[in-house]
RNA sequence: GGCGCAGUAGCCAAGUGGUAAGGCGUGGGUCUGCAACACCCUGAUUCACCGGUUCAAAUCCGGUCUGCGCCUCCA
């Protein structure tokens, strides 16, 4: 199994640090508003990243943290006169309700940066003790110039940096040692949140949350840190900086970055006035849709988004979709209960398209390829079953395809639900009507249960209805 | 200025040395009362451009053009 890796800009052999378990942290969002489209690709890709260690049998351990103390946070409670907490509380709730419509797995644990702060104040501690850390008036800095190995993973060294990085050099406050030196500890100011500390009242840096939580929760070594591919620098290059220096170990084995979503080829943001929240799109389109169109390239490659290419995914989704629900159609009109011969060597056919979507993901979970070949599979299916084959054959056949879709967080059957009684009544009527010719009743019927979001086929072997 | 990514059919997108997957869309057909689903057929003599290496290049090397990202507490 290979995994590109920052660190070397490689595929690399993923070798987990303890055999049959990963450890991975995930950066999460700032909870200040509804999380947008942008933020959903990382989720979607860390999300299917771990279905599929836990697909090869891995025992995951999936830690992804709420930033719930930052400016923009105070900001927005400020706005609406009340408290920071108030704000992230309810977007934390509001995400988690995203999260669940794109179907992703619950994290092992889910911290909050407020809940940490403690063991943040110890962390820069030991970094000030080491020498990796200064206080100037309440602030406290991390001498980056101290950490050798700087860099290493945005493959920038500290001269570019300060020559080029022309806004590091202007902000730069005069009480730095060095205008690189970031910020871990920073002093309250009126009307901030605030939590005591051995350099007075304050809260913490982003950058000293992460290192932080994944120790706490994962230890000082851990096997994946993903996040988005921004986030390289400063955010995990500072990470890196800070654990290694308090811990005295390697940080992470591997990092994964996904690519930028984009608008019309342009980085989405609120001032180009292409900005999408997730919520937004789930009035138009079930999220399952826009996880499937997220799944459609490469992680790492930058992915556009338009309302074209939601649509070619939802009729790509629907494929897969109808041919499950097609087998399972079958099934309950099978008479034959034990697989052929026959349907035995057909079935056998079909692990070639298992091993074709292994073989994708196992390089570097290129779920694009994945995917055709779980296509492979559809298109197998629809050529290779009928109203004659064997329960058993059918419901193999609908387990591997389903077991496959899962694995990209796709769920391919909608819930059972039972129909009304009047639909059922409108159901039969309509076949009544066309026994006898009637077709106009019967189409004002389909079109009456279409307007319910009834979409009623008529096959060989009956009426079949699915959600819209 | 520094670092990096990308350019493959109408659209999306795999493919990193052996002769161009898959999906969406289009057009035609089969099935069907019609529709939908499904199925069959329909697509790149060619992978931005120019050179080079090689028996062999979308894939490797050099150059050009174009688009984009990071270097700002933005996923």
């Amino acid at each position: 199994m290979k995994v590109y890796n920052t660190l070397s800009r490689k595929k690399e052999e993923f070798i987990p640090l303890k055999e049959g378990e990963v450890k991975m942290y995930v950066c999460g969002p700032t909870v200040y508003n509804f999380i947008h489209i942008g933020n959903a690709r990382p989720m979607i890709v860390f999300d299917t990243v771990r279905r599929y260690f836990e697909y090869k049998g891995y025992d995951v351990n999936f830690v992804s943290n709420f930033t719930d103390v930052d400016d923009k946070i105070i900001r927005k409670a400020n706005e609406e006169g009340v408290t920071a907490e108030e704000i992230s509380k309810r977007y934390i709730e509001e995400c988690k309700k995203d999260m669940d419509g794109m179907n992703i797995e619950p994290a092992t644990k889910n911290p909050l940066a407020t809940e940490e702060i403690g063991g943040m104040i110890e962390m820069i501690r030991t970094l000030i003790e080491k020498g990796y850390a200064y206080e100037k008036n309440g602030t406290v800095y991390y001498r980056t110039r101290k950490f050798k190995d700087y860099g290493k993973l945005s493959h920038k060294n500290l001269d570019d940096l300060q020559s080029g990085g022309r806004a590091l050099l202007v902000t730069g406050e005069d009480e730095k040692e060095d205008p690189l030196d970031f910020v871990l500890w920073k002093p309250k100011k009126e009307g901030e949140p605030a939590w005591q500390s051995p350099w007075g009242e304050g809260r913490p840096g982003w950058h000293i949350e992460c290192s932080e939580m994944s120790k706490k929760y994962l230890g000082e070594q851990i096997d994946i840190h993903a996040g988005g591919e921004d986030l390289i620098f400063p955010h995990h290059e500072n990470e890196i900086a800070q654990s290694e220096a308090a811990n005295g170990k390697e940080f992470a084995r591997y990092w994964m970055h996904n690519g930028f979503l984009n608008i019309d080829n342009r980085k989405m943001s609120k001032s180009l006035g292409n900005f999408f929240t997730v919520r937004e799109i789930s009035e138009k389109y079930d999220l399952q849709v826009l996880r499937f169109f997220m799944l459609s390239a490469h992680y790492r490659s930058p992915l556009n988004f338009s309302a074209e290419l939601m649509e070619a995914a939802k009729s790509g989704l629907e494929r897969i979709v109808n041919s499950a629900s097609n087998l399972k159609f079958l099934v309950q009109n099978s008479s034959a209960e034990k697989m052929t011969e026959e349907e035995n060597r057909m079935f056998e056919e079909t692990s070639e398209y298992v091993k074709d979507f292994e073989r994708a993901m196992d390089d570097d979970f290129n779920t694009a390829d994945a995917i055709a070949a779980i296509f492979d599979l559809v298109k197998y299916i629809n050529t290779h079953t009928d109203e004659n084959s064997s329960k058993e054959y059918l419901e193999k056949l609908h387990k591997r395809l389903s077991d496959l879709a899962d694995v990209l967080g796709v769920i391919v059957d909608k819930d059972e639900e039972i129909l009304d009684e009047d639909i059922e009544a409108l159901i039969r009527e309509r076949q009544d009507a066309r026994k006898e010719k009637n077709f106009a009743r019967a189409d004002q019927i389909r079109d009456e249960l279409l307007s319910k979001g009834i979409i009623l086929e008529d096959t060989r072997e009956g009426v079949k209805w699915r959600r819209a």
